[in-house]
DNA sequence: CGGTATTCCTATCGACTTAGTGGGAATATA
DNA sequence: TATATTCCCACTAAGTCGATAGGAATACCG
């Protein structure tokens, strides 16, 4: 029950993937002397997805597919061409795990009755209704207090 | 994301028209004279498959696989033969919104790894993992808190 | 005992979703 | 111009879900 799709949690492994190639960007560029500078913006090394599926073991295609519909989200950016690859579009505090998850497989909607509430016309079908609200506003709830940065500490 | 079979939608409605059942049978009892008896147990009284979906608009046939398969988890008893039908195993404010869900379509698990801590090879795999655990606790604690009348109540 | 109403069991079907593949077009770099 | 990358579209294979069908087992009632 309530399986989470490869889709998701795919793509969130490539976020945490591209975090760490942030980090680890920062670290090489300190050491050879040049301090970061915060003016290239928050967040300033791609991965390529090929990169990413080879170190995750995810089918590079499908990945592909993935990474686009973090982007077309602002989730992550994309840079095409050669030397292009992705990034995270802001830092990973400012990543909400609910915006990371609506991105992939939409809003959390246990029923369809949790929105429009005027589908009930027979029988006992809308008692439930206030019960699956509750779920919902509880798996936001979760999800919404989480950021990437929460996920690669934990 | 996150959707509810309507196995499980079924499910509840049906074990909230029991209750319903339940209770009109009682208060015919007491307005007859007959005061109800406690002995009886706590629920008493039936209704058949076809009744259910018929007042609730589900596919009969499909019904009586689902309460099949809440009389296997005690959650409501069976009694075959003429005159017979399901009611409630026990009172709704003792039958655990959890336990119906996973009657009808086993344990809350997000992720396969939430439970086989050996699944994680390579990559980032499990660094995710107890942000799942977290989702997990989080629906399993909000599942358990709520029982049957909770849901009538609403 | 025979008829009837009910649960119970198993098999099947069509529609939809999911995971994954393939071929190439667009784009940027060198 | 060659190359490496994102981007876009179509397709397939396998699984799940909702629903249906037919009948066996069982219990009541005349």
């Amino acid at each position: 029950m309530f399986s989470v799709p490869t889709r998701t949690q795919y793509g969130i492994r490539a976020l945490v993937h591209l975090a760490k190639a942030e980090a680890v960007g920062r670290a090489r560029l300190e050491k050879s002397g040049v301090p970061f500078a915060a003016a290239q913006g928050p967040v300033a090394f791609t991965a390529t997805s090929a990169e990413i599926a080879r170190a995750e073991s995810i089918s590079p295609k499908y990945l592909e597919g993935i990474l686009t519909q973090l982007k077309a989200k602002g989730i992550v950016v994309a840079e095409r061409g050669k030397n292009g690859g992705f990034r995270l579009a802001r830092d990973p505090g400012e990543i909400r795990m609910l915006d990371v998850v609506e991105a992939l497989e939409g809003e959390v909607r246990p029923v369809d009755c949790v929105e429009d509430s005027g589908c009930c016309a027979q029988g006992v079908a809308c008692m439930p209704r206030r019960f699956w609200i509750g779920l919902k506003e509880t798996i936001d709830g979760y999800l919404s207090s989480r950021t990437l940065r929460d996920v690669i500490d934990a």
